[in-house]
DNA sequence: AAGCGCATGTAAAAGGTTACATGATTAC
DNA sequence: GTAATCATGTAACCTTTTACATGCGCTT
């Protein structure tokens, strides 16, 4: 084993087992969900990407093109794809923030339907208690409060009702529809935004 | 000048500047909105403070009481709430997530009005600017895609839309309020952008 | 041949957490 | 007297960013 740094790893495992990608590519997709979940730079990715190959759960080969430098592509392997899976039915901690359930969120997602709808409802359950907790330090406050506090704390709050909307909505169509048609069923949940 | 730090050291010195605290008052309030900002161990509160005082933008005094050991309770000063207001009045970082945000919005909002419009005026754009990224990965896939990534997509989607009713709301009622005095600082008008 | 975009990599510095040390006060 | 809570602080460790180094291949 080399550097820790567990999370990163195995959502990078994550995004490998989608699909063969070169250290950049990661980059690239990463800088495109920056919003989401950051960007991490290329002196967290490439020490990731040792550290997978290390350990067997990804190959490497070197891919040269006639127009552009060659890079180096990963891809998962079966040890990888089992790591994965293992990784993924390991309860997520506890505290987890909005950027820590996405990148469990994608590589969960991507692989195990059951699994998929525990990791949705265990979030449910935490964004339910930091409800609670927003809600608590208003009714403490109750005068002479001041104004940014209660501007974030609102603000929490509505995302908070937004989070619990948005996990209901997809709880309820996996639990509803057939699993065979569940690609199909996803193109239709995403449009309506 | 002392350790670097800097937005966490302003974020500190905007709870002061609403009431003075100690390292332990800050920790707890941290705790609750821990799920909005994450809370700092005491390795970051402790030395965030001393540099205050170093800097000569807090004072500290003994608060020794009958009942319980004795605290350190930390107090803004005159130069304190003169660089609070130049630090509150630049921009913030255009890639400035969900945490960063709010960090600088507790300052912002106790501060000024104006500043505080601008501030979300800002966040508006931003968070239009994030939802036209996360539309546009949903164009360039249509095919083949990862369930994993498209729920991500989609869930950020949510929070966008969240975001900017939350802020169009706020920017509404800024606007057309007559604006109550709690908004107004505590002692002094500002000339603000 | 200079500059740019692609692509990989690393070292130094900054940022943050964990674990520990210290000690006062209350409650059992 | 010993455990628990309050309260402050530091050092070792881990993670992440920043800044740099390297080099290919295309365009001007």
């Amino acid at each position: 084993m080399a550097t820790s740094n567990e999370s990163f790893r195995y959502f990078t495992l994550g995004l490998l087992a989608h699909q063969p990608m070169s250290g950049y590519d990661i980059r690239r997709f990463l800088k495109s969900l920056e919003w989401l979940i950051g960007s991490p730079s290329f002196g967290v990715i490439y020490p990731a990407l040792h550290a997978l190959l290390e350990d067997g759960l990804v190959t490497m080969e070197v891919a040269s093109r006639p127009d552009k430098p060659p890079r180096k592509i990963y891809s998962i392997t079966e040890a990888g794809k089992q790591a994965l899976l293992e990784w993924v039915d390991q309860p997520p901690a506890s505290n987890a923030n909005l950027k820590a359930f996405i990148m469990r969120l994608i590589p969960v997602g991507s692989s195990a339907h059951a699994g998929l709808i525990v990791h949705l409802q265990q979030r449910r359950a935490q964004v339910l208690a930091h409800q609670a907790d927003l809600e608590r330090i208003i009714t403490d406050w109750a005068e002479g409060v001041d104004w940014g506090q209660r501007l974030a704390v609102d603000y929490g709050l509505a995302v908070a009702s937004a989070e619990l909307a948005w996990l209901d909505k997809v709880l309820v169509r996996l639990s509803t529809e057939p699993w065979a048609e569940e690609v199909i069923e996803i193109e239709r949940s995403v449009d309506m935004v």
